[in-house]
DNA sequence: ACCTGAACACCGTTCAAGT
DNA sequence: ACCTGAACACCGTTCAAGT
C-alpha cells in the first residue's frame, strides 16, 4: 500500500462495504482504512458520488458475462437473477445500486441485453425499451426490500426459531412470481397464449 | 409560530422539501425555518428517520379517499395513478417515500387495497400479496426516475426547444406501458384472455 | 504526479439547565 | 411539558503546501 490507485480504493470501498454497511462507508473512514488523508482519495475520484458509481460498477461486473442462446423468456429470466444475485453478492448491494444508479441504469449493459431479449421476443423496440425499464424497477426494489429484510432479521438476532411464518420463507420463490408475471405481461402482448 | 407541534413541524417540513429538495431538509435547517434550537425537534420526534416517515404518511394522505367500485384492473390501475400522483405533487416526493418507506411499505393502506383488488380479481392471497408488492416496486421505481429526470431537465435549462427527442414525450404513456403489462401479467395468470 | 495538513461549512443527536 | 444553549462526534470537500 505504497501509491494510492483506482483500484485500491475500490477494493477498500468493497470491504468497508461487506463489513460494516453503506452507512459506514465515508470518505474519511475509507481514507483511514487505506492510510491516507481523506483529501487523498480527491485525487482519484472528483467526490463520493463519482466513487459510489464505480463501486456499483464492480458489483455488476458479473453482469458482462454473456448469457447463453436460449429462448427469449429464458434469457430475461437468467439476466433479472444475475443480476439479483449482483446485488444480494454484497451488504446493502442493492440499495447502493439503486441509489447511485438512478439514471445511470439507462446506459447500463444489463438494461441494452434485456431490450434485445425482448426485441428477439418480438417486441418493438420503443416497447422493449419500456419493458426493459419496468423489469429493472421490479428487480431493484423487490432486491433492495428483500436485502434490508435479510439484514433486519440477522441484527434482530430472532428469538430461537421464530423466524418469520407470515412471509413466504422461500424469498427466491417470491422474487421468482414477479419475474413471472412481467414475462407473462410480455407474452400477453405478444398475443402469444401457449406454453 | 408559539407552540411547536407535530403538525407544524410537517408542514414546515413539506415547505423546505418543495423549495430546496430532500438534500436540504436537515434537522438544522428545518429548526431554523420554525425558528427553534434543533434540540427542539426532538422533543416532537425521536430521530430524523422518524419525523421523514411522517412526512411520507402525509405525501401519501390523497390515497386514503376510497377508490370507486368497479373492476378489479379498473381498480388498480387507479391507484397506481393515484400513488405516482401523491408522489410527484411534491419535489422529490417519489425519493423520499422510497427512501423511507422500504419496509414500511408492508403496512401500508395502498398496498392493502392493491391485495383486495387483485383477490377480487381471483388471485389466492398470497398471490395477491406478492403481485401488490410487484407492482409498488414498480410505481416506486418508475416515479422517482421520471421525478429526477424531470428536475434534471428544468435544473439543465436545455439550449431551447432541445427538449429529449429521444425519448418518449409522453411520461404518463411511458409509466401506463408497464402498468398494463402488470395488468397484462395477471390476467394471464387468471387463464383469462379476452377483452 | 500524488499526497499531507489543516481548515471550512456543514450534519444528527444528546442533555443539563431553564421556564 | 416544552424548549434553549452548548456541546459531541461526526460528515464531504477544498486547497495551499510539501515531496
Amino acid at each position: 500500500v505504497q501509491q494510492l490507485n483506482k483500484t485500491d480504493i475500490l477494493t477498500g470501498s468493497l470491504a468497508i462495504l461487506d463489513e460494516y454497511g453503506l452507512a459506514d462507508l465515508t470518505m474519511r473512514r475509507l481514507a483511514t482504512a487505506l492510510k491516507v488523508q481523506p483529501g487523498a482519495l480527491y485525487w482519484h475520484f472528483p467526490d463520493k458520488q463519482t466513487l459510489l458509481g464505480a463501486v456499483a460498477d464492480r458489483i455488476l461486473a458479473p453482469l458482462e458475462e454473456p448469457v447463453p442462446v436460449g429462448e427469449w423468456a429464458d434469457q430475461l429470466t437468467e439476466l433479472a437473477y444475475r443480476l439479483r444475485d449482483a446485488l444480494l453478492a454484497h451488504r446493502d448491494g442493492a440499495e447502493l445500486v439503486s441509489a447511485t444508479y438512478a439514471s445511470r441504469l439507462t446506459t447500463s449493459k444489463v438494461r441494452e441485453k434485456m431490450v434485445s431479449a425482448l426485441i428477439r421476443g418480438g417486441l418493438a423496440r420503443a416497447d422493449a425499451e419500456l419493458g426493459a425499464y419496468t423489469l429493472l424497477y421490479y428487480i431493484l426494489g423487490h432486491t433492495v426490500d428483500e436485502q434490508s429484510r435479510m439484514q433486519m432479521d440477522s441484527a434482530g438476532a430472532l428469538p430461537d426459531d421464530a423466524s418469520p411464518l407470515y412471509e413466504t420463507p422461500d424469498t427466491t420463490a417470491r422474487f421468482d412470481f414477479g419475474l413471472q408475471l412481467f414475462v407473462s405481461g410480455v407474452r400477453a402482448r405478444l398475443g402469444e397464449h401457449a406454453r
